[in-house]
DNA sequence: AGCACGCCGACT
DNA sequence: GTCGGCGTGCTC
């Protein structure tokens, strides 16, 4: 299975080859290469690095441009398959495209410390020949225990085993399989650590497809096999979409090659996991960012290998280092957890694509509700799309209405409109289950004092804290920081003055409990399910109804199902739409979309209850009107207006610092020194919506550009022509997804 | 990322 | 008078 990316031995003896180190550096160095030493591009090799050593690749021959004097001699090769080439373009195109240090890039496909070392050897032992769990006798006429035989026994012929396993199942001890090794029933064998995974099986048969389902999937199977394309695959809630690309997955399989899935992290959920062992045979090769050392060094090495082939990870599972892929998936592909905001800073699903079309291999894009960038993709013929409109196995789409919350007479300090708390009463003793939807984690999001009006803000961030009851803890949600509510207020001394303003998802339990005495619900949320084993208990009991009502945030809003769930409610439905954001519309659209989506799968007929106060308002009315692509054409003819992504560019230059002074001075210098070219608008600088995080003062520049212009061009030699100082770091984010 | 070099506060 | 804080800069 050569994919024709090895390139030819760059090394004659004594030449110099470069090497690109996973550390954040711009450039890679040259090495000399020690007579003997043979390398291919791509090679792992370690190098010395002023008094340690690294790991990094071969990245080409040596670049000639520094003294040769200086040049060091590589140490050793690594006994890996070296980094295809596919991966060592696509990490050059990175880096230029976010304008982030190759070194840095290369990093996130190669940081796995453990799996760079060499592979563990273990001793295992098995039956002599000549020797078998019936033998009365051992050789040399060594005596035969019940320990012994029992260890004989267990072990059987063929297998070979760790002496402490062998142990384990016997029950005895170690050296009890040593000293039968000693007198010779027992052969040690030396095995290098297995870095294999199981493998999936492609050839099981899938469920029965509806008629759309299984052209989409005929197709997605044609174009499996066509080298680069991209295909959205636009489907709704329910009607499929992943059994669809799960057809694609085994014809990719079924040819022996890697796939690689790409979730949003709070997606990647057991029962996630667990739609791909059912349709595989076997549990796919998980990457996230809390995976355990060990696996995570044998996942890697795995898809080094091409052992692995069903890959299902997080934005980060882009980047490994696969040796022969077949497809890239990228399911939920609107979610805006693809963007990586910190270190390098990029968005999975983009270059998701890019990956495709440098390695020659189809993408999958999917979702419900599509970005606007894939969609207008769509319309310029640049992307094929499958549509699955209707909902698989007679499941009709939820009825989503409007509450308008101007017409509804509430208390102060409640949340629940009347004609909610109907529904709500209706559904529950119908012994149905009824969700409650409010994006805002903890009791309150403000805590100020009625003496004064002060407000507790975190001492690091331009932030409140927000109050978190069940901890029983004042948090800030940008910095982490924590503290108990004070006795008195920090600014008049005023005591026991404190006062909740707003709902978070435990006051809003508070009020249900308060209404529904009976009612048994349980809170889902970052804090009450932080590990998959509580998500999934949370799952069961709601599936075993055990629970009557579930009130949570967007946590809640992916891809659990939940037959008995026929009432949504969406508290806030406006909460997502202030603050100027560029995506607010098309984003709230997007969440509250999916949150609907909950409501009445298999067979029952689901209702969403949005409380706003703008019914008017066009993502309240293409989400009650079912009207998405009449929504999605006046997003896109809003932001062609505005020259704004994904009809112009857009790049964030954000400077921060611990000194204010020095961040400003910074700041100004790089907008005075702003590049005047025709297309090219610069804004700012002006602070960034969170003027202060963890300390560090943050001003921001934002880049407009025409679609024909190269952001990159422009912003390279102006940046990067300021050497900041006084702690100061200049950061940029080309195409910035997030404005608050 | 490490690790060394280099200028300003609390110790023997 | 030194020990040591981590800001800055370099590593082929």
């Amino acid at each position: 299975m050569d994919t024709g990316h090895t390139t030819r031995a760059p090394t004659a003896e004594g030449a110099a080859v470069s090497v690109l180190l996973p550390l954040p550096i711009v450039a890679p160095y040259d090495y000399l290469v020690p007579p003997g030493m043979t390398l291919e591009e791509g090679s792992f090799v370690q190098v010395p690095l002023g008094a340690r050593l690294a790991t990094g690749v071969v990245w080409g021959p040596g670049q000639g441009d520094i003294d040769p004097e200086k040049l060091r001699e590589i140490s050793g090769v690594l006994d890996l398959p070296p980094m295809p080439e596919d991966l060592r373009r696509f990490v050059d195109w990175v880096a230029g495209y976010t304008l982030a240090r190759r070194g840095g890039v290369l990093r996130m496909a190669m940081s796995v410390p453990r799996a760079l070392d060499a592979p563990k050897t273990v001793i295992e032992y098995g039956m002599a020949p000549g020797v078998d769990e019936k033998s009365e006798s051992l050789p040399g006429g060594a005596r035969l225990t019940d320990a012994r035989r029992r260890v004989l026994g267990m072990l059987g012929s063929g297998r070979t085993k760790t002496a402490v396993d062998i142990a384990k199942a016997a029950g005895t001890s170690a050296s009890v399989v040593r000293g039968l090794a000693d007198a010779g029933a027992l052969l040690a064998v030396t095995r290098t650590e297995d870095s294999s995974v199981p493998q999936p099986d492609p050839h099981r048969c899938g469920p029965d497809l509806s008629d759309t389902q299984s052209a989409a999937a005929c197709e997605l199977v044609k174009a499996a096999d066509e080298g680069y394309s991209v295909t959205l695959l636009d489907g709704v809630t329910g009607s499929g979409k992943t059994e669809v690309y799960f057809e694609a997955i085994a014809a990719v399989l079924g040819a022996g090659r890697q796939v690689a899935v790409l979730l949003p992290e709070i997606a990647l959920t057991a029962d996630w996991l667990g739609r791909f062992e059912m349709r595989f045979g076997v549990p796919p090769v998980a990457w996230h960012s809390d995976l355990p050392m060990t696996l995570r060094a044998r996942n890697w090495r795995a898809v080094v290998r091409g052992d692995a082939r069903l890959v299902v990870g997080a934005r980060s599972a882009l980047m490994l280092p696969y040796h022969d892929l077949g497809l890239i998936v990228v399911d939920e592909e609107h979610d805006p957890s693809f963007k990586q905001e910190d270190g390098v800073i990029y968005n999975a699903r983009d270059m998701a694509v890019v990956r495709g079309h440098i390695s020659d291999v189809p993408v999958v894009l999917a979702s419900a509700t599509p970005s606007l960038e894939s969609v207008n993709n769509v319309w310029r013929g640049r992307y094929r799309r499958l549509s699955l409109p209707e909902r698989f196995a007679q499941a009709s789409l939820p009825e989503i209405s409007p509450i308008d919350m101007r017409a509804e007479q509430m208390d102060s300090q409640s949340w629940i409109s009347p004609t909610l708390e109907a529904a709500t009463r209706q559904a529950l003793s119908a012994g149905e289950q009824v969700m409650m939807f409010l994006n805002r984690r903890g009791y309150a999001p403000l805590t100020l004092c009625r003496a004064c009006g002060h407000r507790l803000d975190c001492p690091q961030c331009t932030a409140w804290l927000v109050e978190h009851r069940l901890q029983d803890r004042l948090q800030c949600h940008h910095c982490g920081y924590s503290a108990s509510l004070p006795k008195t207020c920090p600014s008049c001394d005023a005591e026991d003055r404190f006062t909740a303003c707003g709902p978070g998802v435990e006051r809003l339990a508070e009020e249900v409990r308060h209404r529904f005495p009976d009612v048994r619900l349980e809170i889902m949320s970052s804090d009450t399910v932080y590990r998959a084993t509580e998500t999934q208990a949370l799952v069961r009991r709601m599936a075993e109804r055990e629970i009557d009502m579930l009130i949570g945030t967007q946590i809640m809003a992916k891809g659990f199902h939940f037959p008995l769930l026929t009432l949504v409610g969406v508290i806030d439905a406006d909460l997502g739409l202030s603050g100027g954001d560029l995506r607010a519309a098309e984003r709230t659209y997007q969440l509250l979309h999916q949150v609907a989506g909950r409501a009445g799968r298999e067979g029952r007929q689901g209702r969403v209850l949005l409380q706003t106060f703008e019914p008017e308002h066009p993502v309240m009315q293409a989400l009650t009107g079912g009207d998405r692509d009449g929504f999605m054409e006046a997003e896109a003819a809003s932001r062609r207006q505005h020259s704004m992504p994904p009809y112009g560019r857009l790049a964030a230059v954000i400077v921060s610092g611990r000194n204010e002074v020095a961040v400003d001075e910074t700041a100004n210098q790089l907008g005075r020194s702003a590049p005047r070219y025709d297309g090219v608008t610069v804004l700012g600088p002006a602070p960034a919506p969170i003027p202060v995080v963890r300390g560090r003062h943050r001003r921001r520049l934002l880049v407009r550009a025409a679609k024909d212009v190269s952001v990159q061009e422009v912003l390279r030699p102006w940046v990067f022509g300021h050497k900041p100082k006084g702690g100061v770091k200049i950061a940029v984010d080309i195409d910035p997804y997030s404005f608050t």
